[in-house]
DNA sequence: CTTTTATAGTTAGCCTCCTAACTATCTGCC
DNA sequence: GGCAGATAGTTAGGAGGCTAACTATAAAAG
């Protein structure tokens, strides 16, 4: 996942020093830009290696999260507001809602499968879909590795208080809606079901 | 590149309700944890779909870059102080300056030189090594396509103004120096040259 | 009712990343 | 000098991304 560009972020002269040979460099910018990056590779990267050690892969771990949805559960019970219905359930629901392409999807719901953490049932309505399902299995890998996954989050946001974590916050939420509106005429909101809850 | 988690970043509440069932999910830290890699993924792909159109991968543009360093030349010429010495050009320093294995950078070296970007040279010193030169062709083609990156880093930063854009790398960078602790006993950093300017 | 079009899932092939193992060379120690 | 260990580069095999194309089914258009 690594490698954008560099491993030691460059000092600030070298970037105004390649300013003078390309006006349109903007050093604050562009300096700015790769300690978003470094920082985001360097703290995936502990996660990942976290969850490697449990034998899990970030891709895989991150479609189990996204079938627990213990909301929807929890909403069952309490018959909550409808705005979390249900999580994801089928190949291409999870697809949307990772980030990644269906055929992305199909091959960690491949491997998941093959090692027993999720299986694949058939709609009875459209003949076309799959749901799905964790397997107990699952669950209960889930809740062990999750502390220690949820210890590791807060210990790598540690040096920051919750002032500055919502500084944070707010100055890449700018960041992350203007680069929404560059990369793609973006679909209205309304369209897609709150599936993260 | 992309699925750490998840594409839509999911509503506080919704971590307020998961630390209900788990002591150790610290919201605000999660939060903040999911913004920065979130909108880390987005503004890479946005770079690299950039890239692609150009008909170079993220990975090969990173040693190009490396290769490339222009303040050398540059500095060559002006004889400035020698903490510049001399940029990466061996594949193991060209791995460690983009953080990569010394296997990737050999496959990246390999397609770059198919596509006769760089060719690799002998050291006549020590026969286990190489160096890896830019051709003329890179040199022209990164002089073509740079002025866009870097339009491109300034338009996807543009929402920030000078001083958030402090803030901002005050706060990654708090972030980053707090994960790079974590992750390794790190080497004294009088150790590795400055291979970044 | 048939034909077209859209959708769900999969497959095939490519690229970049990794780890582990291998080859060749150099260095240091007897 | 000769061998042990370190180092440079490559190779082999795996995983997770991608796009593009394919199959099966459903929905829409005629």
């Amino acid at each position: 996942m690594p490698l954008l560009l560099l491993k030691d972020l460059p000092r600030y002269e070298c970037l105004l020093e390649g300013a003078k040979e390309f006006p349109d460099l903007d050093p604050s910018a562009c300096e700015a830009f790769l300690h978003l990056v470094r920082t985001s590779d360097e703290v995936v990267s502990l996660v990942e290696k976290n969850l490697t050690t449990r034998g899990i892969s970030r891709g895989r771990f991150g479609v189990l999260m996204l079938l627990r949805n213990p909301a929807q559960r929890r909403i069952d019970a309490a018959h909550a507001a409808g705005d979390c219905p249900t999580g994801p359930r089928t190949p291409t629901e999870l697809a949307d809602a990772a980030g990644v392409t269906r055929a992305t999807m199909t091959g960690l719901i491949d491997t998941l499968e093959r090692d027993g953490f999720v299986r694949r049932e058939p709609d009875p309505m459209d003949r076309r879909m799959m749901s799905v399902l964790l397997t107990e299995k699952a669950e209960q890998f889930l809740d062990g590795i999750l502390p220690e996954h949820f210890q590791l989050i807060t210990q790598i946001m540690s040096p920051l208080s919750e002032s500055e974590r919502k500084a944070l916050v707010r100055l890449l939420a700018k960041v992350l809606e203007n680069a929404s509106e560059i990369s793609g005429p973006a679909i209205e909101p309304a369209t897609l079901p709150s599936l993260t809850c």
